[in-house]
DNA sequence: CTTTGGTATGTTATAACATAACATTAAATA
DNA sequence: TATTTAATGTTATGTTATAACATACCAAAG
């Protein structure tokens, strides 16, 4: 890999199986999806997430023990994401705004901790799955 | 197991190991402190966990595939509870408070949400690993 | 007391998720 | 071309979690 705006091969057949729809999906799944081009093996895929979530081009659901791709330009920049996981529909909503990264910045200061990983991760009902 | 009050035997013996020290366990960990007891499957372990999580008395920790004891009277009432785990000692921290439960509810009414489970986990370096 | 039904438990096997260790290929450049 | 570096491939194994089925125990109904 030349840079982070290239991505190589297997990073590229990954990020296009995430970017098809925005669901989760396990490394396994995408295996799956990607034997036929030639994926065997479950590094493969894991080799590639790392670097995508490296780059802010996919995240990690530890909820579900699934992936996902980033819908904004980038969440690199912001204090953090939290994620709002239909247990119905398994749609999710990536939000990543002020009241999260204030939230985060505030429990930090709280506790007198200095945060390189967050996750916030909500599990439910969504509101098309509950009308529905 | 008459009541949520009390606990049947190999709930008793996982909530005494994780009761011990504040520190996370895996299932796997749990269940060979336990083989002396006469713990010998996984499936052991893990239903007991299920059961003392619904009482409130344990939590998992999903960033982590781990339990740890809940140390507050009970978590049940709040809006949530958010870890703060140390990487280097992993001390876990934690909290469950009106800023915690307020984020909560209001993710939850901006993204129009009924949220039945959540997880906030923050990784990091605590206060004291900082200094030392 | 004994049958019935529920809850807890035990056991085996396997599914699902993840990484270590090492071999090979390919591209970049000295 | 020789060297080295990044990417990839492959095998094996480690780790986490659950399915499926069998047994034991106890309490209430008959």
């Amino acid at each position: 890999m030349t840079n982070n705006f290239e991505l190589s091969n297997n990073e590229r057949l990954v990020m296009d199986v995430l970017g098809r729809e925005n669901s989760p999906k396990s490394a396994y799944m995408i295996l799956d999806e990607l034997r036929g081009s030639g994926f065997r093996a479950p590094l493969q895929v894991y080799r590639a997430l790392e670097k995508l979530i490296g780059m802010g081009r996919v995240h990690r659901l530890e909820s579900l023990n699934a992936f996902i791709a980033c819908n904004h330009i980038s969440c690199e920049k912001t204090g953090g994401t939290a994620f709002v996981i239909c247990n119905r529909c398994e749609h999710v909503q990536e939000v990543c705004d002020d009241s999260v990264s204030l939230f985060l910045s505030g429990l930090a200061k709280k506790t007198k901790f200095k945060a390189s990983k967050t996750s916030i991760e909500l599990h439910g009902i969504c509101d098309a799955c509950e009308d529905a």
